[in-house]
DNA sequence: CCCCCCCC
């Protein structure tokens, strides 16, 4: 009989005094009234998938929120309106009001079946101390309060005392923290002011330097897993010479209040979390002796055909089956002219479709996985180039043949049928674009300002346009001519040019083209700025030639601006946010420039034209 | 307090 097992006022119990909880109601016995699955929030932005649930002791019901690692019971299908479960580890919060029980991990009493709802339970308010502080104004008294931290978890397993070695102390010693105060990275908010993690640390930041106007100094990051999330934490200045050589990657670490929880901004995040840390001097920070107990890596996989709905620069993970492996190629980053080693590779799966996938560094160099294996990536960059193409981040990691039952699925279709199959890519869908909402990056000038392109993020785009006008005055600067320095120089007044950067004096500057250019198409005009390699093609002189003209003849000046203008170009441009005179504004560069080519342009309209027709 | 993740 279902209604005997029922724990009868332990919710009550788990929320106004966890001792006594934790005493009477070891495991607590509840029936699942309601299951909610969670919409996404952030449409295009894959998330982890969510369960909302309520449970009720007869007396008593409660929201939950299944942990990740729990949504099993509801994907095997065992988690039904009605159940009974044991609920074998939780968490209890209370926020703004609220009571919340996060479910670490629960059991389902399959033999108890699922009998209607049981009794006439009643919404279990939060504890008075936690009404007291909501009746506060301001949030000072709520994130102060120590009531409103939540119960440590409740882990009903046993656990084994572990051995600590003192930091302070330099000896070994035991004690330390009980296991049972252990938290989930998931219940971490910045409502929680004490608490201490478990967790491995799956990937490190080198140490990393700015240098603003306002600012400057040096950090790095750890991107940190236990079996219930994932979340990073950034240590800055001193805290990076406290903490860089103690956290290793790929080994298990306590880390305990004091330190900083704060939202996750969003658009730099790239693992499933509202939150982030902040390291602390004050954070305490051990390595665990049992550094088995901790998962090494936590999947949240798209299929490759799904990226199609997957917005630009959303971070992703994929698996397939490697079907090609580029060889390793150098690049020169363009905005740091920092080499970097590449890797393409392409991955299927048994939706039918392939996309590439592009390694960096360390990775490509020593990447030696045979093709037919499975390789899963773990935070990969969604770009839009060639319809969806993916770029593997410095902090994501990747797997070959992992031993998870997505790459055994995928290996088994491989096998079977995969392996002669052939594969959509995402270019073929996305050149259509046109009529259907284009996903190639190819724009009119008016969708650069009604698309708000560079707005909240940078943007990449190609825009075909006609050269209408060129700024003369200011259209090139002094620089230094030190290889690849660029910077500014100083007129001395003595005929010699000073660069700071480089701290020489030159005899002569090397100009450089920085020429604002007005573009037009049939939708309207827009200025873009054009840097030296960029404006020299189209000028077809260089910024010197072009200062030495002015200087001696201002009718041949002109003139090459005349030439020059009226040309009809495709300009790959980047939108990003500047500030100019403290007020904000979108800024487009043009990072390649090139006469249209008419042969491949009609050759591309043609192809459109054959695919709309098919 | 960073927020770059590169190239076609």
């Amino acid at each position: 009989m279902a209604e005997a097992e029922i724990t009868q006022g332990a919710i009550e119990a788990i929320f106004c005094d966890r001792e006594r909880a934790a005493v009477q109601f070891p495991v607590p016995v509840l029936q699942c009234l309601h299951i909610k699955f969670l919409e996404n929030k952030n449409p295009g932005v894959p998330g982890p998938e969510r369960y909302r649930i309520v449970l009720s002791d007869i007396r008593n019901y409660v929201q939950c929120m299944l942990a990740t690692q729990a949504n099993r019971v509801v994907h095997d299908g065992l988690l039904q309106k009605g159940s009974i479960v044991r609920v074998k580890q939780y968490q209890a919060q209370s926020v703004k009001g609220k009571s919340i029980l996060i479910i670490l991990d629960l059991d389902v009493m399959t033999h108890l079946g699922t009998p209607d709802k049981i009794g006439d339970p009643k919404l279990m308010e939060a504890a008075p101390s936690e009404q007291q502080q909501n009746t506060t104004i301001g949030g000072a008294g709520f994130y102060g309060g120590a009531k409103s931290e939540p119960a440590a978890v409740h882990e009903t397993k046993p656990q084994v005392q572990r051995q600590v070695a003192s930091r302070t102390g330099g000896g070994g010693g035991s004690g330390g923290h009980a296991a049972s105060t252990i938290y989930p990275i998931e219940a971490i908010s910045p409502y929680a002011n004490k608490w201490t993690i478990k967790v491995r640390v799956t990937s490190k930041s080198d140490i990393r330097t700015w240098h603003k106007t306002h600012s400057e100094g040096k950090l790095f990051s750890v991107n940190l897993l236990d079996e219930s999330g994932e979340i990073r934490a950034t240590a800055f200045n001193q805290e990076v010479d406290q903490f860089y050589d103690l956290l290793q990657e790929g080994s298990v670490y306590y880390i305990s209040t004091p330190c900083k929880v704060q939202l996750a901004k969003k658009q730099f995040s790239n693992l499933a979390n509202d939150y982030e840390l902040m390291l602390e001097s004050g954070t305490v920070i051990e390595r665990a002796d049992d550094q088995s107990s901790v998962p090494q890596v936590r999947f949240n996989f798209c299929t490759i055909q799904e990226l199609q709905g997957v917005e630009k620069d959303a971070t992703v993970d994929v698996i397939g089956v490697l079907k090609e492996v580029n060889e390793l190629e150098q690049i020169t980053s363009k905005t740091t002219q920092k080499p970097y080693d590449k890797r393409e590779l392409t991955l299927v799966d048994d939706t039918g479709y392939s996309v590439r996938v592009t390694i960096w560094g360390k990775t490509a160099r020593e990447f030696d996985a045979s093709p037919e294996s499975v390789i899963a990536c773990k935070g990969t960059r969604v770009s839009d180039f060639g319809g969806r193409s993916l770029s593997l981040l410095s902090s994501g990691t990747m797997a070959i043949d992992p031993d998870i039952p997505e790459a055994h699925k995928l290996k088994g279709w491989y096998e079977a049928q995969g392996r002669n199959n052939t594969f959509a890519t995402h270019s073929n869908l996305s050149s259509v674009g046109a009529a259907t909402g284009r996903k190639d990056d190819a724009k009119w000038i008016a969708q650069i300002k009604n698309e708000n392109l560079g707005v909240d993020k940078t943007d990449y785009f190609t825009v075909k346009g006609t050269i209408v006008h060129m700024r003369q005055e200011n259209f090139a600067y002094p620089a230094c001519p030190s290889e690849s320095c660029n910077k500014k120089v100083t007129d001395m007044g003595d005929g010699t040019w000073r660069c700071e950067k480089c701290n020489i004096t030159h005899d002569r500057p090397q100009y450089r083209y920085i020429m604002s250019v007005c573009i037009s198409d049939h939708t309207g005009n827009v200025w873009i700025s054009c840097f030296d390699e960029q404006a020299r093609l189209i000028m077809g002189k260089t910024a010197d030639e072009m200062m030495e003209l002015r200087e001696q003849d201002q009718a041949a000046f002109e003139a090459a601006f005349d030439a020059a203008n009226c040309r009809k170009m495709s300009f790959r441009c980047r939108a990003k946010m500047e500030t100019f005179a403290e007020q904000p504004r979108v800024r487009i560069s043009v990072w390649n420039a090139a006469p249209l080519d008419y042969k491949s342009e009609a050759h591309r309209l043609a192809e459109l034209i054959k695919e709309m027709s098919v």
